[in-house]
DNA sequence: CGCTGGTTTCAGAAAGTTGTGAAGTTATAG
DNA sequence: CTATAACTTCACAACTTTCTGAAACCAGCG
């Protein structure tokens, strides 16, 4: 546990790593590249230029995954007082719930399913293969609800 | 409730709408859309020529997306006997869990965190904050094994 | 054994994605 | 009000991904 000083090429690759995997679960590179540099940033918050600097990409760049991330409320903008500067700071500790946050695409997905129970007939084999498959992600989605309870709780309970 | 014919218009728009949605999920755009088409098979099984004519792509493409798709447990392949077509078949009627099994980017996500809380430090903001992630996914991935469980039962109760 | 229907491989064309530089906009300080 | 620091937008270039056609391969049949 390496924990009186930063090295800071170990956290770049980190910061890389963790993005990437990021990707993998369908974040946008450059998105995922800022969230990265956010979450080792020791407040949780950065300036549009120390982003910049620390992926070595441009201020165009920063300007767009920031917006992305704003919008999936993954962190928030601030204005640094007597400045016309930015900072960029993770939403909440709680980031994870976020992210995690799959009820808008299981809905979706449901909706897209009862669909297609209607299409190719309620009563035949490739209906009920569907219909299944829609019981079981309204299953989960209910699930989900209960999975995060338990979470809160165990986590407060520490 | 349409199931005395099938409505073959209906059934494409379902497929590429499904197909979609799983690509949003982060699957390859061609694996889905054969996946979709496989789904609304009546016996969830396709040949290779049924494939191409239905998404209307060349036989290179489905044989690419095929591959896939038997690679990660999503379909079989059969050999229709006699002759020296293959048949493509949904691996089984429960793919949703193959699809939504996450063990191995689980364990891959929380391995990448805990080199990220060495690399800035453990006692400090930002390794704390690491490390809480790493906790949360960790007992996502015992909670998945629970649900699946809680699924099982539930549907066999019916 | 060679012919043929079927699948696979591969190089390249087409499409899509991403990040940059440069121009444009906004807001604060003076 | 004007100057200017900082962020945003946009057209384009670089890169990546995806699908196709053509050729190669393979297995069963005659």
């Amino acid at each position: 546990m390496a924990d009186q000083q930063r090295d800071e090429e170990a956290v770049d690759r980190f910061v890389e790593r963790f993005a990437s995997e990021l990707v993998e679960a369908g974040m946008q590179r450059m998105p995922a590249r800022v969230f990265a540099a956010l979450l080792v940033a020791d407040d949780g918050a950065l300036t549009s230029a120390e982003v910049g600097e620390r992926l070595k990409v441009s201020p165009a760049a920063v300007s767009g995954a920031v917006r992305y991330l704003a919008q999936v409320g993954l962190i928030s903008r601030e204005r640094e007082p007597g400045s016309r500067r930015e900072r960029y700071r993770l939403h909440s500790d709680q980031w994870y719930e976020t992210f995690t946050r799959r009820d808008r695409f299981l809905t979706r997905l449901e909706s897209t399913l009862a669909s297609g129970v209607d299409a190719v007939g309620g009563g035949t084999p490739a209906g009920e293969r569907i219909a299944e498959t829609a019981d079981f992600f309204a299953f989960l989605q209910r699930e989900w609800t209960k999975t995060m309870e338990r979470w809160r709780a165990e986590r407060s309970g520490r």
